[in-house]
RNA sequence: GGACGGGUGGCCGAGCGGCUAAUGGCAGCAGACUGUAAAUCUGCCGCCCCUUGUGGGCUACGGAGGUUCGAAUCCUCCCCCGUCCA
């Protein structure tokens, strides 16, 4: 806490989308205490992202001036489900999916976070206890004209698109969560811009000093339109393997880049843009790919998983680790390899069908040559690929 | 409780008795192109069988029955959603 208030919250601010309120912050961090920052996470998506990666940066950036980030783990909101669309009351999970998706998020959020200035807590510590009473004089607090405020909800509700009553609690529940752990900050992405100034309301209603909002942006996905997501498929995975994040950031458009380099990495808005003027995009995006994966493994997996890339993906040339398998039953045949048969057995095709499709379309090479026919003279070990994926079959 | 409208493949959205595994768009996969990308173009895009052909079988249009030679399309009941009225 050596740092100065204006230098704290300059570091801060890096970043941010938006911090409400500045002043309020200021205020406290002259108090010279550790502030109590609060973030929230959803149980049941314990596999994090790049995207999730930009939120934890920035409950990093606080720890590193002495604060406590609170790794809130919604068990009980849960339940509630993310009110973004379509969704009914998910069922409960049981304690021993909970605690299995804690230590998965521990395992992973402390390539960020440094554990000994982060509390893990759930919720439902605190919001299992509440009586009906309780959840009744909770929602007397707030009113459905503002409910009906945030965004999707009120365009839900002109849509004609269903919203369960119950959907209305997960704001009010998360606002609950400041109350009980005396929040200074929350942080979350835009999206939650909404239910973090609730929290704020709240607060006050249960004379609580209402917490500082502080938002970061939407990280986009690999496609550089719709918001990294697991389920959408465009996302880099904090534990994959080097090449594999390598390749994908490679993936991402120039454009995307840049806002990589923004969001994902340490470096200042002017070497950033310096870096923009200077270098070719190729190059940029290299440097930005063993950045990234270097954050999550080592400079010199890093420079491994670069110079992998260059082989396989510019000079064409084959993979140095290519998964192996043994010749599946069956497939074998006496008019060769079935290779329709094969390529589901080993990952290279969704089904049967799927291959026949892909070997027909010429999308399949098989020790250098492209296959047409379904089925392959034997001999030997089998070198396969099919689009960017190889396999090696032994005989 | 009533009136009306609606539920189609991963998503959106056509079809409204046979020519429909089901138009089109998006997403996805593969190929070409390329500096990685993007863009563009081409093909594919339910599952299984026979090495594969204007081949055979199965599953699919909220659910269950029914009418019919034949239904996503018509009828009945049920479930779900929306709008309006109470």
């Amino acid at each position: 806490m050596q740092d100065s208030v204006a230098g704290q919250i300059a570091y801060l601010r890096k970043g941010l989308a938006e911090l409400i309120r500045e002043d309020e912050l200021r205020e406290r961090l002259s108090a010279g205490r550790p502030l109590r920052v609060k973030a929230g996470f959803d149980p049941t998506a314990p596999d994090l992202h790049l995207g999730h990666t930009v939120l934890l940066r920035k409950m990093k950036h606080f720890q590193d001036l002495g604060h406590t980030v609170i790794f809130l783990i919604g068990d009980m909101t849960g339940l509630i489900g993310d009110p973004t669309g379509r969704n009914a009351t998910r069922p409960p999970m049981t304690r021993a999916d909970i605690e299995r998706n804690a230590e998965t998020y521990k395992a992973q959020v402390f390539k960020i976070l440094d554990p000994e200035r982060t509390e893990i807590r759930f919720n439902s510590t605190w919001l299992e206890t509440l009586r009906f009473e309780d959840l009744v004089r909770l929602c007397s607090r707030y009113t459905v004209a503002r409910i009906l405020e945030r965004d999707d909800f009120s365009k839900r509700f002109r849509d004609g698109v269903p919203i369960s009553v119950h959907e209305f609690l997960y704001p009010l529940a998360q606002a609950y969560d400041s109350v009980a752990l005396e929040a200074d900050v929350e942080l979350g992405g835009t999206d939650q811009k909404f239910n973090l100034l609730v929290g704020r309301e709240i607060q006050k209603d249960y004379g609580v000093r209402p917490q500082i909002v502080a938002t970061v942006p939407i990280l986009e996905g690999l496609d550089g339109v719709n918001k990294m997501s697991k389920s959408l498929g465009n996302y880099i995975g904090i534990t994959e393997p080097p090449e594999v994040m390598f390749r994908k950031v490679m993936q991402v458009s120039d454009e995307l880049m840049w806002r990589y380099y923004e969001l994902l990495t340490d470096l200042s808005e002017d070497a950033v843009g310096a870096l923009r003027a200077a270098e070719k995009p190729m190059e940029a995006k290299i440097g930005l790919g063993k950045r990234i994966v270097a954050d999550f493994h080592s400079t010199d997996e890093a420079e491994a998983a670069a110079e992998e890339f260059n082989r396989v993906v510019r000079r064409k040339e084959i993979p140095a680790d290519i998964p192996t398998f043994a010749m599946p039953e069956g497939v074998l045949q006496p008019a060769g390899v079935r290779v329709d048969k094969l390529l589901p057995r080993i990952g290279l095709a969704d089904s049967v069908s799927d291959a026949t499709r892909k070997i027909k379309s010429g999308a399949v090479e098989i020790n250098g040559t492209r296959v047409r026919d379904l089925a392959y003279p034997a001999n030997g070990e089998l070198l396969i690929q099919v689009g960017k994926s190889w396999r090696r079959v032994t005989a």
